[in-house]
DNA sequence: TATATTGTTACACC
DNA sequence: TGGTGTAACAATAT
């Protein structure tokens, strides 16, 4: 749930805390979820803190990287020295309670007595380490990852390439992290409403002017819950460093039964590709 | 109590 | 083969 917004803003803010701070050591409460050997990135420095897609990586010194995806209920809280509270992640669960708690999978002490606790109601999340001289963080990750849709390559044409590809329905395309990497359920959503384009419409059968209208759309969503500093709703709710939350309101996201904002139709929930849509049967066609 | 939910992946199908 | 659809994962809310 946290998707390419909401890890920016984490990516963001994790960054002035950690970086520059030497790992100590890791404590793994949940096996599965940290995958590789942590003795290979104990002891090691924090270069720099990055985000492709909706993986955080923490670039470590000789080459090694930690992979970090929160995937549906993940979140970091980082503690300092004095027991100051840091939530950087979801407000919900448990978010604000004494740490480590209940959903605490995986701990990392630093240098200057901070910690960094990774909490996952759902333990779906997972932190791997790499060691590698790529420098492209595609390879680091080692996933095939499709365009960042905030990136310079993103670009109608390749768009129209993608879509035209395929008779899947326009939003599992724009989900499929293998052709545009970042955007998830929510803001799928988002984009196609502001694009006033159906979710079910199948990717090929869209006009040129459609797929410019989708591309605008999944740009200006993507900046603007960056600007907002994620979403402020449900589960996404993310609170930044000072507790702040995320300021994103939804237009059409779990509005089921609602008024469009733009032409006060009811808004509609349907499923495509097993996850719950949203749309405005009146201004998307 | 059964069902829906969520991102990603493994796997079955044609 | 690849493009596509779906079950599975975990835990909670409804």
């Amino acid at each position: 749930m946290p998707e390419l917004p909401e890890v920016e803003t984490i990516k963001r803010e994790l960054k002035e805390k950690i970086k520059g701070l030497r790992i100590e050591e890791i404590e793994v409460r949940k096996k599965k979820m940290f995958i590789g050997d942590k003795k290979e990135v104990i002891g090691r420095e924090i270069l720099k803190v990055k985000r492709r897609a909706k993986i955080l990586v923490f670039v470590l010194s000789g080459n090694y990287f930690l992979i970090i995806h929160l995937k549906m209920s993940g979140q970091l809280i980082y503690g300092d020295k004095n027991g100051g509270k840091i939530m950087m992640g979801q407000r919900i669960p448990f978010a604000g309670r004494e740490l480590p708690g209940r959903t605490t999978r995986i701990i990392f002490y630093f240098s200057n007595g901070g910690r960094l606790f990774f909490n996952d109601l759902r333990q779906f999340g997972w932190v791997k380490v790499r060691k590698t001289k790529e420098r492209d963080l595609s390879r680091v990750i080692g996933k095939k990852l499709g365009k960042e849709p905030m990136g310079s390559e993103f670009k109608v044409s390749y768009l129209k390439k993608v879509f035209g590809k395929t008779r899947r329905a326009v939003k599992v395309v724009l989900m499929d992290q293998e052709k545009i990497a970042g955007i998830g359920n929510i803001y799928a959503n988002e984009a196609l409403f502001v694009a006033g384009v159906r979710p079910d419409r199948k990717a090929n059968s869209l006009s040129e002017e459609e797929i410019k209208r989708v591309h605008k759309g999944v740009i200006k969503v993507l900046k603007k819950g960056i600007k907002a500093k994620g979403a402020s709703g449900g589960d996404e709710a993310y609170i930044n460093t000072k507790g702040e939350k995320g300021n994103y309101d939804f237009l059409v996201y779990q509005r089921e039964g609602e008024k469009c904002v733009r032409c006060k139709e009811k808004i509609e929930r349907m499923k495509i590709g097993g996850r719950g849509t949203f749309f405005c049967p009146g201004c998307q066609s």
